[in-house]
RNA sequence: GUCCCCAUCGUCUAGUGGCCUAGGACGACGGCCUCUCACGCCGUUAACAGGGGUUCAAAUCCCCUUGGGGACGCCA
């Protein structure tokens, strides 16, 4: 294979959704497969929904991704006067024509087409007029009216369309400005674009570039449709659906290789193979795995891998994304240091970082001030289990050290001497400790909360039986 | 409405004519472990949309039906 060139094109009308994350991740992989460029074009050609703050997410979840591409971004905004050469080129050599119909007057053609049972389109009204320029005047395409178009889709294997069914297209708006279909043209030959790889949504659009490459003589690059996304209802997704853009997952505290795992097992796959990391991918990546069906967004899957990346990641780095959270939610920043010591028992407690975050809360709370569930100190918090409270400062006070090891020791001779059973003792503790009744062991707990947090919480606690 | 695409457990998928009594994963359910909650481990549940062909043989190839999705913009 020749030297292979991807391109990803988001459009900066909102933030990079998971869809476009996928098609982008999907051209990363097979440009970095196959030794080649990978390229990032921000197709902002409609001025008014355009916008920078919009590119600079895009940038910033590619960034996240882990997806870099090569050279310096391309702006269509900046390449009008290229795109207009082109047109011009066109409408010299008779491949396209101008137009003086009003939008209202095509919605019309359209209606009646519709009326008609035939597929709404222009019906090439000024196609033989002559037209020169002129105010609110388009350009259109001279598409040929018979023949077919086929689409040798990578994918999707060979797709053909009846040319009768496709539209003279509006090149070039009344302002001025090019549109969608003729700009990405233009830009992936002038980019040397080998493989187009996009969303099934496009299908339809590459008949009708092919006809303007062909138009304008230009070599055609490989295509090929990945299938769609769809929400739970196995409609398109869309904002309805919940969390739908990559910044969602990143705030609700998902790592990115998990994110990444899981877009990339939507419509590919190698075999059973669960766990891929970037790295690995572009080793076994390929486009003949990817499937043709469109698949359905499921969120359970996508927490079970962020569960077993927060187990696999390396401590340091969990505490970092960790305090990152806890800031979001105005809490002081941890202690490194304890932060990383509490980590370690909650990895795998935790589906995601806000999770984390908030497991993590007992810990950093000031002992006076840590909440306690009223339900569980009703029920564990009694009179009786009072005294044992006192008599394990007491026995905890007097204690060496206070490692895991010790502390299991010393419990161990407390409940012979006591006669008690541990299960009685161990709910109290771990309300008085945590204020709930799920956490993590115990003594790993005592261990990392240290000897004066233990028994200022056991003290407090026991003046709450 | 017209055109295009798609069709294996609830979901993601393996499967490229015999290895399929259809495999894996998530979920759900049950069990083990156990100081709680998790983790982990073990097990159960559950699918080739329907009908015709082709073939010695079909989840795999062809056709039809049905179902689902997408596209029909001076958006991308």
């Amino acid at each position: 294979m020749t030297q292979v060139v991807t391109r990803f094109a988001p459009s900066p009308t909102g933030h990079l959704h998971i869809g476009g994350a996928r098609t982008a991740i999907f051209n990363w992989l097979f440009a970095r497969r196959h030794g080649g460029t990978f390229l990032l074009r921000i197709e902002d050609t409609d001025q008014l929904r355009s916008t920078q703050e919009m590119t600079d997410s895009i940038l910033a979840s590619m960034r996240w991704l882990g997806l870099d591409y090569d050279g310096e971004p391309s702006y269509q905004s900046k390449r009008f006067d290229v795109y207009n050469e082109r047109i011009d080129e066109l409408l010299a050599s008779g491949g396209a024509y101008w137009c003086s119909c009003t939008p209202d007057e095509v919605e019309a053609m359209r209606e009646q087409a519709r009326a008609r049972g035939l597929k709404p389109k222009y019906d090439g009204k000024c196609r033989r007029a002559g037209l020169g320029p002129g105010p609110g005047r388009v350009v259109r395409l001279a598409a040929p009216l018979t023949g077919t178009t086929l689409v040798a889709d990578v994918v999707k294997g060979p797709v053909v369309f009846e040319n009768a069914e496709l539209d003279d297209m509006i090149l070039r708006r009344a302002d001025g400005t090019p549109t969608y279909n003729l700009a990405v043209v233009v830009d992936d030959a002038s980019m040397d674009v080998t493989h187009v790889i996009r969303g099934d949504d496009h299908l339809n659009n590459t008949p009708k570039q092919i006809l303007i490459y062909q138009a304008l003589g230009l070599p055609l690059p490989h295509f090929g449709h990945v299938p769609m996304i769809l929400g739970p209802d196995k409609k398109k997704m869309s904002k309805r659906h919940g969390a739908t853009s990559v910044i969602d997952y990143r705030r609700d505290g998902y790592l990115p290789e998990a994110l990444v795992n899981y877009l990339v097992r939507l419509g590919w796959s190698h075999g059973d193979q669960e766990i891929f990391s970037l790295a690995g991918l572009r080793e076994v990546f390929s486009l003949e795995a990817l499937g043709k069906s469109a698949s359905v967004f499921n969120p359970e899957k996508l927490l079970w891998l962020n569960a077993h990346y927060i187990k696999e990641a390396p401590v340091a780095r969990l505490a970092g994304l960790v305090n990152d959270v806890l800031g979001e939610r105005g809490r002081p920043a941890a202690d490194p240091d304890y932060l990383s010591a509490i980590i370690p028992l909650l990895q795998a407690r935790s589906q995601t970082l806000v999770e984390m975050a908030d497991k993590a809360a007992c810990f950093l709370a000031a002992d006076d001030a840590l909440p306690i569930d009223a339900e569980a100190a009703a029920k564990f918090l009694t009179p009786e289990i009072k005294d044992h409270l006192l008599a394990i400062v007491a026995m905890l006070s007097a204690l060496d050290g206070f490692g895991h090891a010790e502390l299991e020791a010393a419990f161990n001779a407390y409940l012979e001497t006591k006669a008690v059973k541990f299960k009685v003792l161990a709910q109290p503790i771990r309300v008085a400790l945590t204020g709930s009744t799920a956490s993590p062991g115990l003594f790993e707990m005592m261990e990392v909360l240290g000897e004066k947090r233990v028994l200022a919480r056991l003290r407090r606690a026991a003046t709450l039986c």
